[in-house]
RNA sequence: GGUUCCGUAGCUCAACUGGAUAGAGCAACGGCCUUCUAAGCCGUAGGUUGAAGGUUCGAGUCCUUCCGGAAUCACCA
C-alpha cells in the first residue's frame, strides 16, 4: 500500500544498476504532482544531477524508463524540466479504493501501548469569564489531543485552574463590599459573569481611589501601593493563606459559582478533561521543591529573603522563585504541577497549550527543572500559539474590549438558525433536531474559523464582520457532507453493503481520480498535523476535499450514471468521502450533520 | 535597549518545510437551478511575497542589513 516507499526503493535500485552508485534515499523527494501537470506523483531529479553528471531531462528519462519497468503500478511517466511525473494505473487506484473505502477508522493508527501524553490546556482564572482568546486555547488543546490520539498515542487532557491569588481576593473583596446578599441565582446571571463583574468593579473603584490619592499629592507609585482597597485585598490574601474560615467560605462559594458558569461554556464548546488540577492544591508542593533546591545549592537566597535561580549560564537573567515574604509565584506553582503530573501519569510528554506571551516562562521552566535534575525536564513541550487580536489590537479584560465566549457562541448559533430558516430546506425534522443542527453548524463555524489558522500565528477577529458561512468554512464542509448523505439515503440498499468482488472494466475518470488521490493523502495529513501540532493542516485539507467532491458532484451523475458498476462505485466513493470528512471534522472537534 | 516571533491580492488566510506559472475564500463583476441539496458550480479582475543585497540548478521559505509591527525581559499571572 505504501507506494511512495516502493517507488523510492526501486529508484534506489535503478540508480545502482545504471550508474553503479549508491545514493542516499532520504534526499529524494517524492511529492504530489501539481494539478496543472499530468501524473500522480513527482520526483524532483535536480538533487541527483550533480552526483550523476547528467542533465535533468536526460536523468528524468532514464529513471522514468527504469521505474516504468520495475514498478508494476506505474502506467506512464513524463519529464518536464527536472520534474519526473509518474502516473499510476487504474488498478492501483481501484485496489486502494476497494481496500479502504468502508473503513470508518481510515487514517487512524492502532492504539500503541506506552505512556500517555499529558496535555494541559484551558487553564482559566476564576475571576473572569472565558473570552475569545480562551476559545482558541481550548480548541487547540482539544483538537491536538484528538489528533495525537489518532496517531495511536494515548493522551490525558488536564486543566489547571488558577483559583488563588491576589486577583481572586479582589473579586471577593468587591463582592463583600458592594454585592452583599446578591448571588448568581438571585440575579439570574451566569456564575462566572456574575463574579467577573465584581473584578471589573474592583478595578474601577481602585482606579478611582488611586486618582483621588494622586490629587491629594501622592505619587502614582505611592498611590497604587497605599490605596485602602489594595491593602485590604492583600490582607485578604494573607487570611486566605492562613486558612481563615470566613475567607475560605466566601472563596469556596464564589469559586463554585464560577465553576458552574464555566461548565456551561465547556459544554457548549464540547470540551472535557480527564483531570482538573487546582493551584490551591499544588502551589505548596512547588514551594517545597524550591526549598529543597535551595538546600542543594541549585538556587540562592537574596539578602531580603527572596529565592532566585541564576540563569546567566544560559544567557538569561535571574529569575525569582519565592518572594521575600515566602509566598510563591507563577514559576513556583508550575514546578509543583509538573512534579504532580509526572507522579500521576508517568507521561512520555508533558505538553502545555499556552500563549506565546509565555515563551520565556517555559524556557525558564525547562532550565530550572533540568537544574533540579528532574527526569521530566526533557519532556516539557510548550505548544505556543499566537494571540487573537481585534482591529484595535490586543483584547484587554480590564478595558472591556474582550469578545465574550458565550456571547460569540450564541451569536454563531443564532446566525446558523437564521440562514437555515431563510433557505428553508429542513422542514421535516423536529424542533429538537433543529436546535441540534443550529448548534452544530454555528459552533462548527466558530471552531473552524479558529482552527484553520496556523496556531503559531497571531490572528485577527473583527467583531463587526460576522464569521463567514460560505467558502473556506465549516458550514461549506458540513453542507458537502449533508449532500453526500442525501444521496446515500436514496441509494439502492445493496450498494451500501460490504463490497463483493471487483468491478469489471471500470475506468476511473479524472474527477474520480482527483478525489481518490486526495483521500489517499488523508493518513499523511494526520501524521503531519500531529508532528507539527497543527490542526490547520486538517482543516485546509478537509476544505480542499469538500471542494473536490463538489466539483465531482457537479460534473457527474451518481444515482443516474448509466452503468450499474459506475453507480455502485460512485455511491461508495461518495460514502468514502463522507467518512473522511466526518473523521477529519471529528479531529477538529466539529460535529457533522446529515442534512442542512 | 537585549532577546524572540511576524510582514504574502483591498480584507482573512494557504503554499506539502528549498521545487514547476505564489493559491483559496470574502468583498466586486458576469454566467449556471423542469435533473442526486444553489450554504453549490464555472468565469473575470486583483501580486515587484515590507526593501536591498547574498547563498545555488532553483528563494515567499535559508544568511546579512534596513523598514514596519507584536511579545517578552516584574517580589503580575
Amino acid at each position: 500500500m505504501d507506494i511512495k516507499k516502493a517507488i523510492k526503493e526501486k529508484l534506489h535500485e535503478a540508480i545502482e544498476d545504471i550508474f553503479d552508485l549508491k545514493v542516499d534515499v532520504s534526499q529524494i523527494i517524492i511529492q504530489k504532482t501539481k494539478k496543472e501537470f499530468s501524473g500522480d506523483f513527482t520526483i524532483v531529479v535536480f538533487p541527483l544531477t550533480k552526483l550523476l553528471k547528467k542533465s535533468p531531462e536526460e536523468l528524468g528519462e532514464l529513471i522514468g524508463e527504469a521505474l516504468l519497468k520495475s514498478v508494476k503500478e506505474i502506467k506512464s511517466y513524463n519529464v518536464i524540466k527536472g520534474f519526473l511525473n509518474i502516473e499510476l494505473n487504474n488498478d492501483f487506484w481501484l485496489d486502494f479504493f476497494i481496500e479502504q473505502h468502508s473503513d470508518v477508522y481510515y487514517g487512524y493508527k492502532e492504539p500503541k501501548p506506552g505512556d500517555p501524553v499529558v496535555i494541559e490546556f484551558s487553564s482559566p482564572n476564576t475571576n473572569k469569564p472565558l473570552h475569545l482568546g480562551h476559545i482558541r486555547n481550548n480548541l487547540l488543546g482539544d483538537s491536538i489531543s484528538r489528533i495525537i490520539d489518532a496517531t495511536g498515542r494515548s493522551i490525558k487532557k488536564v486543566n489547571l485552574v488558577n483559583d488563588r491569588g491576589i486577583h481572586i481576593c479582589k473579586t471577593m473583596l468587591a463582592w463583600q463590599k458592594w454585592g452583599k446578599n446578591k448571588t448568581p441565582y438571585s440575579t439570574e446571571k451566569k456564575g462566572d459573569k456574575f463574579v467577573g463583574d465584581f473584578y471589573i468593579l474592583f478595578e474601577k473603584e481602585y482606579k478611582k481611589e488611586v486618582s483621588e490619592l494622586i490629587e491629594k499629592g501622592q505619587s502614582k507609585d505611592e498611590a497604587t501601593k497605599n490605596a485602602t482597597l489594595i491593602l485590604e485585598a492583600k490582607e485578604m490574601l494573607k487570611k486566605w493563606e492562613s486558612s481563615d474560615p470566613e475567607t475560605i467560605r466566601t472563596w469556596e462559594m464564589m469559586n463554585d459559582w464560577v465553576y458552574r458558569g464555566f461548565e456551561k461554556t465547556y459544554n457548549k464548546l464540547g470540551i472535557s478533561f480527564d483531570k482538573t488540577y487546582y493551584e490551591s492544591d499544588t502551589y505548596l508542593l512547588g514551594k517545597k521543591i524550591v526549598e529543597q533546591g535551595l538546600k542543594d545549592g541549585v538556587f540562592y537566597r537574596d539578602e531580603n529573603g527572596s529565592v532566585w535561580v541564576d540563569l546567566s549560564g544560559e544567557k538569561l537573567d535571574n529569575k525569582l522563585l519565592l518572594r521575600s515574604d515566602g509566598t510563591s509565584v507563577y514559576m513556583t506553582q508550575d514546578i509543583g504541577t509538573a512534579e504532580l503530573r509526572y507522579k500521576d501519569f508517568n507521561p512520555s510528554e508533558l505538553m502545555y497549550v499556552v500563549g506565546n506571551e509565555q515563551n520565556y516562562h517555559f524556557d525558564v521552566l525547562k532550565i530550572v527543572l533540568k537544574k533540579l535534575n528532574k527526569p521530566y525536564s526533557k519532556k516539557i513541550n510548550h505548544l505556543s500559539y499566537g494571540m487573537v487580536e481585534l482591529p484595535e489590537g490586543k483584547m484587554k479584560s480590564r478595558e472591556g474590549t474582550v469578545v465574550d465566549a458565550d456571547d460569540l457562541m450564541q451569536l454563531m448559533v443564532k446566525t446558523a438558525e437564521e440562514i437555515t430558516k431563510e433557505l428553508g430546506k429542513i422542514d421535516e425534522i423536529t424542533e429538537d433536531q433543529k436546535e441540534d443542527l443550529y448548534n452544530k453548524v454555528g459552533i462548527g463555524a466558530l471552531k473552524y474559523f479558529i482552527l484553520k489558522v496556523d496556531p503559531k500565528k497571531n490572528m485577527l477577529f473583527n467583531p463587526k464582520e460576522s464569521i463567514d458561512f460560505n467558502g473556506n468554512t465549516a458550514p461549506f464542509i458540513l453542507y458537502t457532507y449533508a449532500r453526500i448523505h442525501s444521496v446515500l439515503r436514496k441509494a439502492p440498499k445493496d450498494m451500501l453493503l460490504p463490497i463483493k468482488g471487483k468491478y469489471d472494466n471500470l475506468e476511473i475518470n479524472s474527477k474520480e481520480k482527483e478525489l481518490l488521490r486526495m483521500l489517499f493523502d488523508y493518513p499523511e495529513v494526520i501524521e503531519e498535523s500531529a508532528a507539527e501540532l497543527n490542526p490547520a493542516h486538517i482543516a485546509n485539507y478537509t476544505y480542499e476535499l469538500a471542494k473536490e467532491f463538489n466539483q465531482f458532484y457537479h460534473e457527474n451523475q451518481i444515482l443516474n450514471a448509466g452503468n450499474k458498476d459506475i453507480i455502485d462505485f460512485r455511491i461508495r466513493l461518495a460514502s468514502f468521502t463522507g467518512i473522511v470528512i466526518r473523521s477529519a471534522m471529528n479531529l477538529l472537534g466539529i460535529n457533522v450533520v446529515d442534512r442542512m
